[in-house]
DNA sequence: AGGGAAACCCGAACGC
DNA sequence: TGCGTTCGGGTTTCCC
């Protein structure tokens, strides 16, 4: 058995695969809802009981949804912003926010931690019902750069919101969707239809880049709540407002676009003309 | 179809 | 110091 500290931090590494070993193959012997609302399904009484006894499986990542496969069911967390995972042997619940804690029969508590309560869990038979409306994978290799630039060119909206729409693609945030722009030369109200194939597939190679260095830098969290992503101390737009563009040196601006904060050069990101 | 707004949350950061 | 206000992350829902 895997070595433990007493508490860790384990929602990124059970995204990337690595920290799957401590939970493989251990049997749910109890569960504990604090706080039914982060239940999505069944009701906060029903997963309980229904997540008693199974197993673990595997573990992987859809979308943003960490993927816990079980014996008879799939658990799906999404942390939303300020989810965590956690992992220790300790009978209190781990963390000053835990919501939801799963205790396996040797003791080992994973805690499902989230100070503002925007997270969910899902318990179900076939994870593909809560998948459903999904757009494709920023890395599935059948999304080619002509396939994304005919799926843009469908479309008739700014691009900034389109990138976040997950049943467009899954997987961006607005961190990600930021940098992916500017690192494109791409403004954020251009309208999908209007780029051209060369600038589709500079915009998929960065989506792809940004979230690679997302990944490799234990995530993008510029949140009091996780401090390990290192990420943050490297976003060339986003949050970067009055700051040079590293690229030219022009402040970066900042807008309003669907709702979100949205970060951008305004000399080397340029709206497509009609 | 696309866009805008509100709702869900709460700790941090800011203004006075 | 201690209030009150604003902010922001992802998603759903409702309305134009």
């Amino acid at each position: 058995m895997p070595e433990l500290p007493e508490v860790e931090t384990v929602a990124r590494s059970l995204v990337s695969g690595q920290g799957a070993a401590p939970i493989l193959g251990r049997r749910v012997a109890l569960a504990k809802v604090a706080w039914a609302r982060s239940v999505a399904s069944p009701s906060a009484a029903a997963f309980a009981r229904r997540i008693a006894g199974q197993q673990v499986q595997d573990v992987g990542r859809r979308a943003k949804y960490i993927q816990i496969g079980l014996d008879q069911d799939t658990l799906l967390v999404h942390l939303r912003m300020s989810g965590d995972l956690m992992l220790g042997y300790q009978e209190t619940p781990l963390g000053a926010h835990s919501r939801l804690q799963i205790y396996f029969e040797d003791g080992l508590q994973l805690s499902f931690n989230d100070p503002r309560k925007f997270g969910r869990v899902w318990l179900v038979p076939d994870p593909t019902e809560v998948y459903a409306g999904l757009g494709p994978e920023p890395f599935d290799p059948a999304l080619t750069p002509k396939r994304f630039h005919s799926l843009l060119a469908a479309r008739q909206r700014q691009l900034k919101p389109l990138l976040l729409d997950q049943a467009f693609l899954a997987g961006l945030g607005n961190i990600y969707a930021d940098e992916a722009l500017w690192a494109a030369q791409l403004h954020p109200l251009t309208l999908t239809s209007r780029l051209d194939a060369a600038q589709a597939a500079l915009l998929l190679r960065s989506i792809r880049a940004v979230l690679k260095e997302g990944i490799r830098r234990n995530g993008a969290s510029i949140d009091w709540v996780y401090r390990g992503g290192d990420f943050q101390n490297h976003f060339k737009a986003y949050q970067q407002t009055g700051q040079p563009c590293p690229r030219c040196g022009t402040p970066i601006s900042r807008i309003v676009v669907g709702q979100r904060s949205t970060h951008f050069c305004p000399r080397c990101q340029i709206v497509q003309a009609a």
